[in-house]
DNA sequence: TTATAATGATACATTAGTTGTGTCATTTGT
DNA sequence: ACAAATGACACAACTAATGTATCATTATAA
């Protein structure tokens, strides 16, 4: 299963080298060195992450991009959700019924369970958190 | 997020119409209509069942399909792992190479965290434990 | 002031996995 | 013999993830 798409990992890596390169503006010609991922895919996702707020851009030449806001205050969720959408740790099978079997079977209620303990663990992940000192 | 896919989640609902219904054959053409899933769909997850050692199958008429061990002895990890592989909460992105970031990063430490986490709670469900009585 | 290096916007292409269908063979009970 | 069931297995459609390409715009530095 996927908890993390590949979008989302390369936005954490790329989130990742910024903070540590606080204080200056990183091109993503830098970062496609760095972190050896596909330059035309990481454009899209860095122009994601700017369009959604997280990070600030600036064009032209000496340009790039820098953090929005405080590596404490950029939460996994908030990168999960641009790339993957509401965290839901199982889609409902039936979008409009509820499941026919909900009356004999547990498994909803089970799942459910599950979510809201990831939900509260993946609540606390943030830039911050994720930076090796 | 997918935990479970949709053969996976008809793969239960199945096993528990069967699991209510202990005693007998139970054929396909019953259960499609007690569980509204398409019919050659189930015809082929059935199989797999019956090839993995979770149902017993008889062929002919008032053929069927039954249990082949007790309720409390399968598993949602063994449906799982059927349908959807060994249980992995993110896939590594990186199949040979370690993450060229992992020495500046905590994501794959943290995921790891939750996957054990999840694994040991989905771990204790059992068809027995799923079935409402 | 012009060349260059950067992002903005956006459409398109590829791939893999999920979700399903269809067909012919075999078995079994009546 | 017939009908109702599963066995085996190939194929099809759809969707989401992953990735590419192109033209426009902006800003800096020579």
């Amino acid at each position: 299963m996927k908890l993390i798409t590949r979008d989302t990992d390369y936005a954490i890596r790329a989130l990742n080298y910024i903070v540590c390169n606080e204080g200056r503006t990183v091109s993503i010609t830098e970062m496609v060195r760095e972190l050896k991922t596909p330059k035309p895919f990481l454009r899209k996702i860095l122009q994601l992450l700017g369009i959604n707020g997280i990070l600030k851009s600036y064009k032209g030449k000496n340009g790039g991009f820098m953090l929005a806001r405080e590596p404490d205050k950029i939460f996994l969720l908030d990168l999960m959700k641009i790339f993957q959408g509401q965290f839901k740790i199982s889609e409902c099978i039936f979008k409009k019924d509820t499941c026919p079997n909900q009356q004999y079977c547990l498994l909803r209620t089970e799942l459910e369970s599950i979510e809201k303990m990831v939900l509260e663990k993946i609540s606390a992940i943030t830039l911050k958190s994720l930076k090796k000192n």
